[in-house]
DNA sequence: GAAATCTGTGGGAGCGCTCCCAAGGCAGTC
DNA sequence: GACTGCCTTGGGAGCGCTCCCACAGATTTC
C-alpha cells in the first residue's frame, strides 16, 4: 500500500482537502464534527503529509541547519560540541523540526552553503564561528540564524548565545595567582575565534590585576597536539612557566601529557587548569572552567524554533561559569 | 532577488525547461551548445533547484539519515559513536547527500520513525542497534538500511559492516592469559546488541582454550558509570579478579577508578584491557582493542550511495581490529 | 425582515521540479 | 527521392500540498 494523500484523508472522512489540510496543521475554524472525522480518517489510513509537497507549497522546510566550520574530526572529537549539539538535539525532539548536520569544511565547493541558502533549511544554528567564515555572512543574509558563542564579527541583528569568556578566564587565572604563581603562561585557542580573544583578555586582566607579566602566550588550535606542542614551546623557554591556563581540557591534556614527559609534576612544579569541565577534565583530574554546554544547545534550539515561530527572543544570553577545582591546581 | 527557477534559467539560455533540467541532472543527449548555454546561465544566475520541487517531483529526498537508538547523551558521549559519524560525514560531504541526525530515543511518540518511513529520507544508516528496537524493522522495510554493527537479528538481505567481535575479544583475553592471570572477569556491554554478546563470546571462547572458570561477567551497559558500578560489584566477590576485559574504553575508565579507590593497583592486582582504542584510551594508557571507526563510518556511507545508485555493494564486510598494547596490560 | 456579519467549507491555482511522449531535424539506407 | 532510424528538443501532465477566494447557511444587527 503506497503512502495515502490528503485526498485520500479526505475522501475517508468525508471532507475535502482543504478541510483536512486545516486539521493537519491546526487551524482553527473546523466544526467538531469534521474534525474527529478526519482525525479518525488518519489514523486509519495512517497519513502523515509529504514533506516536499509541504515544502513546496508553504515555502518552509522544517528542518535546522547545524553549521559547525570545523571539520568532521575536530568537531566530533570536542566534548564541547558535542555537548551542545546534545542540547540542541534534545530540544529539537520534542519539536516539528529535523536537525541537519552541515560540516562546513568538509565543503569546500560551498555545496552546504547554497544548500542553506536555497532553502534546504529554515534556520541555522552556528557554533565555533571564526573570523574567516565568511560565508556565515552569506548565510544569515538568506535566512534566521542563532550563535552559539559570540561570533567573530556581531551585527546587531544576531542573536547570541555565550558565556562570560572573559570574567571565567580572569577567574580562574586569579586562582592560580592564589596558589602563589607568579610565571604564568596560557595556551589560547584558535585566535580568530572571539572565544579565544576572549579568554586571553581575562588572562591578560587577572595578571595586570596581580602587577604580574605573562609568561607566554601560545596559539593550541583548540586540539590536543596543538596543546602539547603549545607546552612544548612553552617549556622551550629560558625558565619554565609554574602555571598554565589553557583555554579547553583537550589541549590541556595535551600538554599535560608533554609536562610530564619532561620531568615536570603537575601542579607541584606546573599548576594547570583547563576549560569547558568536559569528562576529560574529571577523568585527568583537571581543575577546570565549567561552562553550561548542554544547556547552551538546548537555549540555541530554543531560540531557533522562537525565531521561526515569529517570537523575538533575547539578543544576547549570557550564561554563568564557574571554577571546578580537582588536582591540576588545587584549592589554596 | 529571489530564487531563480528552472524556468528562467532555461529563458536566459534560450532553451526549454526541459533542457536545463536534462543538464542540471546530467542527461546526456544535449547538445554541446545547449549545455553551454545552460551551464552559463545557471553560473549567472546563481541557480540551484529546489530540493522541495525535486523530492516532490522524483520522489527522492536526497537525504540518508543516520539513526542512533541511543539517548543524546550517550551519543555524543560515546567516541566510538563520534568516530563512526565522522567517517559518515566525511564521506558524504563529497557526494550529493544530506545527513539528517535521527536520535530515536529523544522521540517517544515515533516521530522520528514516521518521518523516516513517510519518506523524509531515501535511506537509513542504523548504528548501535539493540534488539529490542522494533521500529527499525519498520524502517527497513520502508527504505533501504545499512547497518553499522550486526543487528540484533540478521535478515538475508541486511546490509552490515562490522568488525570480529568475537576473535577480537578471544585474542584480548588470550594476552591477559599470556599475561598469567587466571581469574579473569568480563565487563560486558548491553546484552541486547549482538556486539555484547560476540566480545562475552570472545572472552568465555579464551577461557575455555585455556581451561579456565569465568571470574564474573558483568554487564556495564556501555555507560561510564555502568562500568564503574560493574567493578564495584566485582569486587565485593569472595576473591577479586586479576584481570578484566571491559567491552568498551569508556566502562573500563570507570572501572579502573573504582579499582584504584578500591587501593588496586593496575596493573599489578588488576590487568585491564578495554575495546575501541579511543582518545581515551590512550589517555588513560589503556590497553585496548583497535578498531577502524572511521573507516568503518566511511564505509557505511558508501555503502548508501552505492544502494541508491542502484549498485548492490557486499552484504557483509568485516574490518580488522588490533590491540595496542598500553601500561593496563603490558606486554609479556 | 432585509442587510450585514460570521461561521465552516470546497475548489482553483499554483509551488518548481521530473518524467514522458511527440515532433522536428538530420543522416543513412534501399 | 521516399523511407527508416537516431538524436535533440519542447511542452503537457502531474507530484501532494498550502493558500486564497468564494459561497452557503447560521447568526446578528438596525
Amino acid at each position: 500500500m503506497p503512502r495515502p494523500t490528503i485526498e485520500e484523508v479526505a475522501a475517508l472522512a468525508g471532507v475535502s482537502r482543504s478541510t483536512v489540510s486545516r486539521v493537519v496543521n491546526g487551524s482553527s475554524s473546523v466544526s467538531s464534527d469534521a474534525l474527529a472525522a478526519v482525525h479518525d480518517a488518519i489514523a486509519r489510513l495512517g497519513y502523515a503529509p509529504n514533506r516536499a509537497a509541504r515544502s513546496l507549497a508553504s515555502r518552509q522546510t522544517h528542518a535546522i541547519g547545524l553549521v559547525v566550520p570545523e571539520d568532521t574530526t575536530r568537531f566530533f572529537g570536542d566534548p564541547f560540541l558535542a555537548s551542545v549539539v546534545a542540547g540542541i538535539s534534545s530540544r529539537l525532539a520534542d519539536s516539528e523540526y529535523i536537525l541537519n548536520l552541515l560540516i562546513a569544511s568538509d565543503d569546500p565547493d560551498g555545496k552546504m552553503t547554497r544548500f542553506v541558502r536555497n532553502g534546504g533549511v529554515d534556520a541555522a544554528i552556528i557554533v565555533s564561528h571564526h573570523a574567516s567564515d565568511s560565508f556565515v555572512e552569506r548565510i544569515a543574509e538568506a535566512i534566521p540564524v542563532v550563535f552559539g558563542g559570540r561570533p567573530a564579527t556581531v551585527r546587531t541583528s544576531d542573536i547570541i548565545v555565550d558565556v562570560d569568556n572573559l570574567t571565567a578566564a580572569r577567574d580562574a587565572v586569579a586562582h592560580l595567582i592564589a596558589l602563589g604563581r607568579t610565571r604564568i603562561a596560557t595556551i589560547t585557542g584558535t585566535m580568530t575565534m572571539s572565544v579565544s580573544v576572549d579568554r586571553r583578555d581575562g588572562y591578560r586582566a587577572a595578571l595586570a590585576d596581580a602587577g604580574l607579566q605573562p609568561a607566554g602566550e601560545i596559539d593550541g588550535d583548540f586540539s590536543e597536539q596543538g596543546g602539547a606542542e603549545a607546552a612544548r614551546r612553552l617549556l622551550a623557554q629560558d625558565e619554565h612557566p609554574d602555571a598554565i591556563f589553557v583555554a579547553s581540557d583537550l589541549m590541556a591534556r595535551g600538554a599535560i601529557g608533554v609536562l610530564r614527559s619532561a620531568g615536570l609534576r603537575v601542579p607541584h612544579d606546573v599548576a594547570v587548569i583547563g576549560f569547558d569541565d568536559s569528562p576529560l577534565a574529571e577523568a585527568s583530574d583537571l581543575t577546570s572552567v565549567r561552562q553550561p554546554m548542554f544547556t547552551q544547545g538546548e537555549m540555541l534550539a530554543g531560540m531557533v524554533i522562537d525565531l521561526l515561530a515569529g517570537r523575538r527572543p533575547e539578543p544576547l544570553t549570557i550564561l554563568p561559569t564557574e571554577l571546578v577545582v580537582r588536582g591540576s591546581a588545587p584549592a589554596v
